[in-house]
Parts: structure tokens; C-alpha cells; sequence
DNA sequence: CCTTGAACCTCTAGTCGCTAGAGATATTAT
DNA sequence: ATAATATCTCTAGCGACTAGAGGTTCAAGG
């Protein structure tokens, strides 16, 4: 039986976020002590060591939720839970290339002003006022 | 002079978000007419085309806030405002690569379950569960 | 057994950058 | 003059936490 600040400690997952979990019905509610605290066996240790690895991941609170349902009702759970991956791949591919096209502008942007001291014509300044200067169109 | 509707269409930045800005000080108040309703000047479209531009490279509402003031203030405002590029692009940089590991992770988690209907012992769901799976450390 | 100090409890409010809605007023076109 | 549309302020909500106040419980040492 862990502790809350045990379990915190091993699983890198702070206190208020454990309980946060715990009260959005992301962990189910720890068994308590006389005195009311909570207490937690090795399997929920490893459903947060789970929700941590998915939230790394960039999985919503939301689709963990439904991960965790698949999770307990183990009959065709391997597709949809291949289909929410999938989801998520997605969306991380379509973040990196935003990523990389504003990338590209802020790398022209600030090299554009070689600070050799000419200040009223600043290029960060004006690339940013100006879209027009930038070739791709977010 | 443009109402605030008129400046939301030609910014693409919505009503309620041009309030937002005007009420935490990014935009400063526009002038009203008679009956209290906002009208602005190119200026103020300038600007707001220059705000949304900035958001939309991932600074923050504070760096766009020193930035502006930069503006006002000329006098060596390219070195400031260069080093606020620099540190935007440096964080761009890292979530970029943060986000590629994610990428890597996701794809062999989500093509190792080739969905034949093999239920019980799904990929994706022992793969979040164990991270000793995924070679990163994140 | 008792005390002390660390760890725990609940509850509320704050963060960021908006977004949505209610209910009232202003402007514009006919 | 009227009707339709646009705008106003204000409050509350989103997601995913984080921080703090004020009170209680636990574990170790004397």
C-alpha cells in the first residue's frame, strides 16, 4: 500500500494532479485509511503509470477515459484503440508541420536583422506587421 | 473607421477575442461613437493584424505585449526584439523534436496491432500501460 | 504513551487564451 | 417609424492542471 506522496514520488505525477485525476473520475477513488487518507495498491500504480504515459503522448484527458473503458472491456477494444492512435498521430503529424512552417519564418525572421545596429528598421518588427513578407500563408 | 465587426472580417480574429485583447491591455481602447460602440482606424487594424500574426507564430500574449512596446520605443529594439525571435524559435525547435519522438512512438504503437482480431492482447493498450516498450525517454 | 513535524485532507481560486451566452442598447436600411 | 442586425457589458466555461489556506493524521523519537 502506497501513500499519495509515494506514489507521486515513483510515478513523476504531482499530488494535486493525482487528485485531480481522481476527482474528473480519470483514477477510480483510492481506498482511504481510518483517518481518511488515501492508500494504493501496486494496480493503481500502474493505471496512473498508464494515464501518465498517455498524457505524454498527447492523448486529451477525454480519450484516456475511453482507453481505460477499452481497457476493461477487453472484446474489440484492439481496434478502437488502434483507431484512437491513430487519431493521435494525426493530430502530432499536422502540429509538426505547422511547427516546422513557423519554423522557417521565425529562422528568416531573425536572421533578418544582422544587429549591426540600424534600429528604426527593425525585421522582426516589420515581419511581424507585415504578412505579406512571409511566403507561407497560416 | 471600422467597426469592431468590420475589423474582425478583415483580421480574422474574432469579436469576443478583439475585446479580450482590448481588456488585458494588448490593444489599447478603441474610441467610441455617440452610443459607446468601438470604431477603429487602420491603426488599429495594423496592429491587430500584427497581434494575430505573432499568435499564430506561437508568442506568447506577454512577448507580443513587449514586443509592441518595442515598437513604440525604438531606440534598440532590434537587439530586444531579435532575442525575443530567437527564444520563440528555440521553442519551437524543442516542441518539434519532443513532438517527432511522440510521432515515432505512436506509429509503431499503432501498426503493431495489425487488427487480424486478436482482442485480448492489444498493442496499443500494453504499449501505454508498459513504457519499457518505447525505447525514448520522455 | 506522548509529542512533534512531516505528510495528508478538503476547498476555493488562479492560470492561459480565449469562447459562449444572456439581456440590454445602438445603428442602419427600408 | 420600424425592423433587422450589430454591438454593448457581464458572467461563466473550457482543459488540465497548480497554488494556497486552514485543518487533520500519520510515523518516529524520547
Amino acid at each position: 500500500m502506497f501513500s499519495i506522496g509515494e506514489l507521486a514520488k515513483q510515478t513523476k505525477v504531482k499530488i494535486p494532479t493525482i487528485r485531480y485525476y481522481e476527482s474528473i473520475g480519470l483514477l477510480k477513488p483510492a481506498e482511504r485509511t481510518e483517518g481518511n487518507q488515501r492508500r494504493y495498491t501496486a494496480e493503481g500504480l500502474e493505471r496512473l503509470g498508464f494515464i501518465k504515459h498517455a498524457r505524454e503522448l498527447g492523448f486529451s484527458v477525454e480519450s484516456i477515459s475511453s482507453l481505460i473503458e477499452l481497457q476493461e472491456h477487453p472484446d474489440r477494444s484492439c481496434y478502437a484503440a488502434t483507431a484512437l492512435a491513430e487519431t493521435q498521430l494525426r493530430t502530432v503529424r499536422s502540429k509538426i508541420k505547422q511547427l516546422r512552417s513557423l519554423e522557417q519564418e521565425l529562422a528568416r525572421i531573425s536572421t533578418g536583422c544582422s544587429g549591426d545596429g540600424v534600429s528604426e528598421n527593425c525585421y522582426v518588427l516589420s515581419s511581424l506587421a507585415n504578412h505579406d513578407l512571409c511566403n507561407k500563408d497560416h
